[in-house]
DNA sequence: TCATAAACATACGTCACGTATGTGAATGCG
DNA sequence: CGCATTCACATACGTGACGTATGTTTATGA
């Protein structure tokens, strides 16, 4: 069966995409030569060029599908928790998870403030970060944290859980970093709570 | 007069180091030309190579100066400061500072992390870290903050006053965001005292 | 005094990026 | 239904940067 012009568009995308995230993700964006990564998908620089530009298109291109999918992650998570405080603390574990992958690490903890300037500067700018500062803003008026700028805090609790997944994937004993990690970030998340 | 040679290597060293730094803040590590700004000190790309090994070699070498710089600079301010909680609120306040320069955040922060892998694995090992994660343990000693493991908490702080520094950097009205991501972070700090 | 080694400079190969241009197929219109 | 056009790629080429291999000069030490 032929498949229409628009679908093969739609196709050709997703496999630039998918095949740009391996290679960015496996040795790195500088180190990722588009002749490789686009060849091994049946495809030429030519593709890459017509559909995104340049190479730094293509890397933001990536960086906002994994957005969207942490993203949905994190609305995954938050959804199931029993109450509002739980799901807080819930959807920061989950952060924490992510940040720890190796892929979310290289590309979008790295690579990507590195290309394409700092992640406060992007124009999807941080989905997490709003759903953070929703929870926190939630939790403000339900009466159950201090009061307190709510984008302000989800800022610094963002920063915070990066660097401490950082610190827990390059520890040589990760997983008692991580209850490290967690009792601090616990002790600085009960000390918001009124 | 001459010099000898001793001297003159590390004038070499120096003037490259400069060279660079100048460079990498400048229009960043990856579009910094090696052959631009060696010729600018005098040089060429071979100096370069004898003394560095390589291009990321003389990043590194970049990077430790500044991060000898700051340490200093965070020590200056600490030793000033009245009391030990207070020291800690100006070592924090100093720190962010810092990394609201844009050749700090440029370098260290962007460039060094995606050129270099994560921080957590350098050599230096972020003296700023020791630093505070010291201060930290001396306020628990003392009673001033609840028990807690220091270095977890330096981490975390740590994160989040970069993190605060980047939201601040690229903020439309500086002022106002350093004055909500400042009592943020006193929030923060007041829920660790006892 | 001379041999040696170190501190650079020079020349070259390789490779990746971006651009300019070509081509074939699908689409839209008469 | 036929044809012109546009679009989605592929191909070819120029440019520039990195790293290496190889000089060349000068200080050191025996």
């Amino acid at each position: 069966m032929h498949k229409s012009r628009a679908e093969m568009i739609v196709e050709t995308r997703a496999k630039l995409v998918a095949a740009a995230r391996e290679a960015f993700g496996a040795v790195g964006y500088a180190d990722a030569s588009m002749d490789d990564f686009t060849s091994a998908v049946g495809l030429t620089r030519g593709a890459l060029y017509h559909h995104f530009g340049d190479k730094k298109g293509l890397l933001e291109a990536v960086i906002a599908e994994i957005d969207a999918e942490m993203d949905a992650r994190l609305i995954e998570v938050t959804s199931k928790s029993a109450s509002r405080w739980q799901g807080f603390v819930d959807e920061c574990t989950a952060y924490l998870e992510m940040a720890l992958e190796p892929e979310i690490q290289r590309i979008v903890l790295r690579d990507g403030p590195s290309v394409l300037g700092d992640p406060a500067t992007w124009p999807n700018q941080s989905k997490c970060i709003r759903s953070m500062s929703a929870s926190l803003e939630g939790l403000g008026a339900a009466g159950t944290i201090k009061p307190g700028d709510p984008e302000a805090l989800a800022r610094l609790l963002n920063g915070a859980l990066l660097h401490a997944a950082s610190w827990i994937a390059n520890s040589s004993e990760p997983e008692a970093t991580s209850r490290r990690a967690v009792d601090g970030i616990k002790e600085l998340l009960n000390g918001l709570l009124k």
